[in-house]
DNA sequence: AAAACCACCAACCGCGATGGC
DNA sequence: TGCCATCGCGGTTGGTGGTTT
């Protein structure tokens, strides 16, 4: 039995929205939120389907989406994440304040996948081109806790797209915990988080690693609750926007 | 000026995951 | 336990505007 379609086509629009239509979606989510994506193109009398309506609010009519260029850091940042997380474009967007994923997989093989091509580094492995060839050894990143819990953690690497991305990550950072965490937006955070203060992190421990024995910082030590009071997060960024807005919307 | 080519990005499509019954 | 509806994700496509020839 092949799967049901997602809506009725024969009177759905397709294509472009018009502003009518993104005037309609916008009245419609900020009266009564989000959610029940089948039923919203009735309730808002858009003739969409409700995929199509989820698209065009997460991708363009959220109002705490940042348009515009991306900027250097952002770039870097891109970039970083990729490797640990590969095509994974909800998560990357998930650290990336403002950015959705959609745009972040455009701008990805736009833009940046030529900037590495350039830099001499292949996109998909993030190594150097020339080496792609060579010995498959020499991971990029390493611990030396890596092989002790390989096994124990293979299930948090699991669900990888790209079987090269699940194996690089597992190559690099076999430890390194790609759970997401659920936190509170970040402007509703303590003062001494927003502002960066507290105690730096050592890169064990900004990745993930508070039990790890290469942390370095004395953070791991202090206990398990350490990693959440801190504010940091995979890479050692601040959590910021991976908020409650979709956990809300349930 | 026009055609061909290129780059960008919004939108679509198909599938896996999840939850309710 | 299995089925079904729905959601969410990642890959792909197609339209549009800009650039080059």
């Amino acid at each position: 039995m092949g799967r049901s379609p997602c809506c009725e086509k024969a009177h759905t629009n397709k294509g472009a929205w018009t502003k009518e239509e993104d005037d309609r979606l916008r009245a419609y989510i900020r009266a009564h939120g989000e959610g029940c994506w089948r039923s919203l193109p009735k309730a808002a009398g858009l003739l969409r389907c409700g995929k199509s309506c989820r698209l065009r609010w997460i991708n363009y009519l959220r109002p705490d989406l940042k348009r515009g260029n991306f900027t250097e850091e952002e770039d870097e940042l891109i970039i970083k994440l990729h490797s640990l997380l590969g095509n994974k474009w909800s998560l990357i967007a998930g650290r990336l304040p403002g950015r959705t994923d959609n745009e972040i997989k455009n701008y990805w093989n736009t833009h940046i996948r030529r900037k590495l091509l350039n830099r001499g580094v292949d996109p998909a492995t993030h190594r150097p081109i020339n080496e792609a060839t060579q010995s498959q050894e020499a991971p990029t990143i390493s611990f030396a806790a890596s092989s002790v819990k390989q096994e124990e953690n293979n299930d948090n690497t699991s669900g990888f797209g790209e079987k090269d991305s699940k194996i690089h990550v597992q190559e690099r950072c076999p430890d390194l915990n790609l759970e997401l965490r659920i936190s509170p937006p970040y402007q509703n955070q303590p003062d001494e988080l927003k502002s960066g203060g507290g105690s730096p992190l050592c890169f064990a421990c900004s990745l993930g690693l508070q039990n790890s024995k290469d942390c370095s910082c004395g953070i791991g030590n202090i206990g398990s609750t350490s990693s959440s009071n801190t504010g940091y997060d995979i890479l050692g960024l601040k959590r910021v926007v991976l908020d409650y807005r979709r956990l809300e919307m349930k």
